[in-house]
DNA sequence: CATATCATGATGTTATACAATCTATCAGAG
DNA sequence: CTCTGATAGATTGTATAACATCATGATATG
């Protein structure tokens, strides 16, 4: 992992991250950039180990990761990575097309330029990671890029329900996105941005709904459901008791 | 507290609740009901006393209501009953209200039979309560009545959303409520709910904003802001460093 | 081949211990 | 007498050990 390819490292403002926040954090963006794909089981002792902290310290960060869907803790039977269904995604896109909308609407109204500028740089890291191949890390930045206009809302509320929509969003697109898709269009960000510096509250939305559903549309929700639900699966020879 | 005041006992349809739900839910409804009023601090022994459980259970009921907001812990510190800012409360209404509104659109394309009369049941149980005088039970019957519309939009990230924003708005309520104010205006879930019958998506729509603008009103978000924040006290004698 | 039993491993919870940190009390300086 | 600073007690954060509970896979039995 090269420079500025991880996340964890750094810190917000002023704030020194405890050893609970770190290990939640390296594990979450395992699981962002597919090095923990979905359905991986997740070992307390493991884990511990690999980080050198108790079970404790584990235990807390996977509630945290489960409070926010990334991971699912089966009661008795641990933790495993999200493996969103085909309804659960779809549901996801649904709640993103509401929320980032009301997001678009007051970024802005505010979009203060020191922190439009500050998209522009990430949107440039973003379209070197696409270029060089390198797809979790792009998938990463795409969220961050996200993430910082739920910013730009000044509405804690809305950017915390930004954060988790934005981690499912990248755990589907590790699922469903078919074998050798064209990476994201570049300049989408990039033209949303301008609509919103623009002040232009119907563009910025406009672009933002297509380019929510250009993300969706290169998904293989519709296909083959390769559901692992033994009820739906069979669900042609369903008894009637 | 008698009968149905408490949704504490009331398992879901077939999970038998670990006795960490029951702590994680009967200090969320003192806190809804304002038996616990904001700034309360939680401590950690004195509850598991109280619970019959070690600090383990409680430290993670607490965790999980700070990831709801309900609870603020402060490194070192402890929780505390979350004490949310005029700043903080208008960022949940505007949040709230982008989320109806999209809760509102969906509820109306489902909006199954059986799920309107189970609200018609709990309006009759609101108001109830509000003649009753019965203002905790009331702010709580009125925030299921959000809830279980928002599960009338069949969309899980959404109602995961509005949980957390209902439970903040409750808290906002016991907050900055005026001293008399009339309570609720009892027909405005009922009226909402014709519209979303009569799948009037525009009107149900409007019916709810207005809903929440008559709730956000009925605060004193604007006036003397009774301030802890000293460097908001004396802004005026503020020293340029 | 199918079922039942059991051993192993993982999780859920408690209890205890201790370091780090906060809070409140109190004595002394001004 | 008020304010400041030091000290002692309480609380939180983390680790560890122990054990009950449950799940899973292996083995034995019919």
């Amino acid at each position: 992992m090269s420079e500025l390819s991880s996340s964890v490292e750094t810190e917000g403002k002023s704030g020194s991250m405890a050893q609970d926040d770190i290990v939640y954090a390296h594990i979450f963006d395992a699981i962002l950039e597919r090095r923990l794909p979905p359905g991986t089981k997740l070992n307390e002792e493991a884990l511990g180990d690999i980080f050198g902290v108790s079970r404790t310290i584990i235990r807390r960060s996977l509630l945290r990761l489960s409070h926010e869907q990334v991971v699912v803790i089966r009661p008795n039977r641990g933790a495993i990575v999200a493996a969103p269904s085909v309804e659960e995604a779809k549901q996801v896109f649904i709640a993103r097309q509401a929320l980032e909308a009301a997001i678009t609407e007051l970024a802005v109204m505010n979009a203060p330029a020191k922190q439009i500028s500050s998209l522009r740089k990430l949107i440039v890291l973003e379209n070197a990671a696409t270029n060089q191949g390198d797809l979790g890390k792009a998938i990463r930045l795409s969220g961050e890029f996200h993430l910082q206009l739920a910013e730009m809302s000044a509405n804690v509320p809305l950017l915390n329900f930004q954060r988790s929509l934005v981690s499912l969003t990248s755990l589907i697109i590790a699922q469903y996105e078919v074998g050798n898709s064209t990476p994201c269009v570049l300049d989408e960000h990039s033209r949303l941005l301008d609509a919103i510096e623009a002040k232009d509250v119907v563009t910025a939305c406009q672009l933002m709904q297509e380019h929510l559903e250009h993300i969706e549309s290169k998904l293989n929700l519709d296909g083959e459901t390769v559901s692992s639900d033994l009820h739906v699966v069979f669900s042609n020879v369903l008894n009637k008791k």
